[in-house]
DNA sequence: GTGGTCTAGACCACG
DNA sequence: GTGGTCTAGACCACC
């Protein structure tokens, strides 16, 4: 599982996490059963405070994502991943609809508007390919 | 020019503020050299307190998108249109493309994302033409 | 008589026109018993508003640089010359003191604020120079 | 770091932090990284008010000068010298000029103006000794 | 009337 | 603990 944090991106820290936590779940990167990375782990390997950490994994467990295992760690919930599911498509489809409406009502026009997403999808896209190329060589 | 406030959208009142009066001069709703509403009646229109106006409008000033005539009040800048079609272009790509990108990664396919979008394009429009309906009758 | 003002150089325009025309006084350009512009002339030709320049003259009667002809406007005092020179020194002193002090105080070396300052006065004498032949061809 | 807070000299209390804390990136007196103390640290250091020194953070920041470090504090960018260093000469030359022109307008002669420069720089150097030796004693 | 500054104090989010 | 936002209200300078 790789994990991405910008700070400074709007979100918070524990919130970006418990997302892309989320999203792995619902992707089946991370599978019902299986044990995450112990919080100071994570912590050392992202560079961030334990406590961030720590935040993150709560709200999961409140969410009934994840589970502690006393002595073990934090493990996925067996029933989590279709609650990730859904929530992964809300989560997006809100923060995708923000955006959308937002330029919009700004004025912007509609097609306009589906070039700017299609540009973004297609950047996306040859980063990746790219960063992929850069890996094989 | 109609200004839409929404406390706890994510972005604080005064970037709110900020985002739109700069689309507005984007659009040509606002014109150069046009005064705009005064801190105290904005203020007061808006139903938010005066310091959180005046901050916006010291953000404005700072990009140089209005400045302030002593003893009349705040004036667009003669030269900021070009700034904020620029501006507008950037300021909603930006949030655009963080949405694709967290969508991309967390494996959505590009295909339902579209389909997402187009959904959000479509509800706009419904809720749009509904609510001038809603004026007309 | 030729006066300047600069909107947002620091100083109210009132003050502005305080210190010019003291400056003139001090400097005979404005003689003892000669009647100044009105307030609705001086606040035509140089743009500003008429209560601006009103001000201007009563700070300047407080100061018994100016006194009121009734009918006929506004004279300089017989006795404002000595006033004015001696307080044209202070007011220069002032500003040329606050700005040398913050400067050295600030770390920079005294040489390098005398160069600072030679160039000012250098451009000053080249800019002059310069309109005044463009006044000439 | 020693910072003074005049009350009234012309300029606001933030501006003056603003440019004071810029001089002393300029000078090497902060340096690049270093985190500065805390705004509710400095207000009660300077006695003046913490939104006050909010406000000249504020500002810093979006000269990137300083930037917030999420629950740590505010540091001084990494790139911010080299701004402060050239921030310093223009801000410092343009009040120096601003001075010098207004003498050289109003009639002052240059070697008139030269005298009451090096009588500031003077006083500024036997206050400091003087201060200095105060301390000593 | 206008904007600008400053104070005071509350609340929140983050680490 | 940190900074960020918002509210409230006062005072000032300027036009």
């Amino acid at each position: 599982m790789q994990l991405v944090i910008e700070p400074n991106n709007g979100l918070p820290i524990y919130e970006q996490l418990v997302r892309q936590i989320k999203f792995a779940v619902a992707e089946g990167v991370l599978l019902p059963g299986q044990v995450i990375p112990s919080v100071r782990e994570l912590s050392k390997q992202l560079a961030i405070n334990p406590n961030t950490v720590a935040r993150a994994f709560q709200q999961l467990q409140a969410e009934q994502v994840v589970h502690s295992l006393r002595g073990v760690g934090m493990a996925i919930c067996p029933k989590a991943k279709g609650h990730c599911v859904s929530d992964r498509r809300t989560l997006l489809a809100e923060r995708l609809t923000t955006a959308v409406h937002e330029a919009l009502r700004s004025g912007l026009e509609p097609q306009q508007l589906r070039d700017m997403f299609e540009t973004s999808v297609t950047n996306f896209q040859t980063d990746r390919s790219s960063s992929a190329t850069e890996n094989t060589r």
